[in-house]
DNA sequence: GTCACCCTCCCGGTTTTCCGGGATACCGCG
DNA sequence: CGCGGTATCCCGGAAAACCGGGAGGGTGAC
């Protein structure tokens, strides 16, 4: 309630009015450190995620993370059990690194992974899922020494998490372009129109080509895809974000 | 940027910090259509949704909504071609009514549901759709006679959506008992093992039944649903959150 | 001007699924 | 005590999907 929370959130908003109009990925990175530095932060990242990847690299949009951090976080394999990682499948809401649960299976290792951090200077932070109509999309963590946010400043890194995530997203056009997709166009067609339900030969005429073509363009998804028949491969698809519903 | 917006973005904060203590849906409702008046709406509505229901009704959460508009809604099936509820599946992104797009092959009846609501009082709307990890899960609709809302206020209304939806999804604790379900378990256990990619004759094998037994049950699912083979069927139940990937 | 895709079509044979009948048994509800 | 729903199994024929080939034409890249 205080005067310097109402400066940060107006801050904030002003922050968000302006990243519509940023499209160097560094000049959001350097707006939302200065932001994310007056709550107490030292590091951020703003990260793509699951993805067919078990490393975090190369799905990293912007970051202001600790020399060495990542290559280490990677070369030893961490991102399989990070638990912020993993709660950030299972929630929506913000949260901080000490409130994720650990699996217990995977318990030991998550807690190296929260002990290496803290001796890279993240003792602390805080993270906001970002999950778009398909599930879980990516995040963005706030790191530090120490968290200490009131919560009505919380509210406002939530809120600035989701327009900084998507002007990360937008303005580091990592793929996005058709070349990075897997999938040729008409592949996509019939395993949409698989997933309504529609039989190869109701495909063919739909999409106004035999009934060969559109087995075929199912056998190349399938074999692309990596998947065992039609049904497998719709799901994937979808996962993969080359079809939509 | 005016003191307006700083005023209202200050009020929705203080709203949402108060909305933790509120265990009385009704308090909930009010305090936000105090808020949802102040920024020129006239009626609004949170509402849990896709659920194997063709209908609101047992959906809503909270709402202030014109007299007579939801039992017409139901009675007329409005909620299968409404564009608002059609865009919240496909995106997190809060949005104007009229930004949703109408689908082709139902746009005339799309058109009449808009129709009839602006007939209704509610020629235009700020929709806030919520999802969770498991994808859309409801949404919160703003309506009234026009929306004027600065790009400040209407971010400050998203904040506003995503609390005020966690804050009426917890006092009104309708839940959905396992017995809403549409599928028995063993109907949604093949689905699950047909998602990924299991023949019949692996799924049997892998829950100990016979090929024919699975059989069944893909096809009293198919008929449960409605759909016209299995891939559609899995889909479906994706959609219906009978199933999870 | 190859090479690599993509789009399109075709074939024959095999596997799988779909369809629409069954059947028996258990369980809970009224 | 039926009635409805679930869980399980069975059959035979029809329809659809899958498999592994082949093959011609287009386009864009190196």
């Amino acid at each position: 309630m205080s005067d310097a929370d109402d400066a940060f959130i107006r801050q904030s908003f002003d922050l968000i009015d302006g990243l519509d109009g940023l499209s160097d990925p560094l000049d959001v990175q350097k707006t939302i450190f200065d932001l994310v530095a007056r709550c107490g932060f030292s590091y951020f990242a703003i990260t793509r995620l699951p993805q067919p990847s078990d490393r975090l690299g190369p799905n990293l949009l912007l970051s202001v993370w600790p020399e060495g951090w990542l290559t280490h976080y990677d070369r030893v394999g961490h991102y399989r059990y990070d638990p912020v990682v993993r709660h950030c499948f299972r929630t929506t809401e913000p949260f901080s690194w000490n409130e994720a649960p650990l699996d217990p299976d995977t318990a030991p290792q998550a807690r190296r992974v929260m002990e290496e951090a803290r001796e890279h200077g993240m003792g602390a932070g805080y993270c906001v899922p970002i999950h778009d109509a398909h599930g879980f999309q990516g995040g963005i963590s706030l790191a530090g020494e120490r968290v200490e946010m009131t919560p009505r400043v919380r509210r406002a890194v939530h809120l600035l998490g989701l327009y900084a995530w998507s002007a990360a997203a937008r303005t580091t056009s990592r793929r996005r372009k058709p070349g990075g997709r897997l999938l040729s166009a008409r592949e996509r067609d019939v395993l949409s129109c698989a997933a309504q339900g529609r039989t190869q030969e109701e495909t063919a005429d739909f999409l106004g080509v035999s009934v060969e073509t559109v087995s075929t363009y199912l056998r190349n998804a399938r074999t692309k895809i990596g998947t065992r028949n039609t049904t497998h491969t719709v799901i994937e698809a979808l996962r993969l974000r080359e079809i939509t519903l």
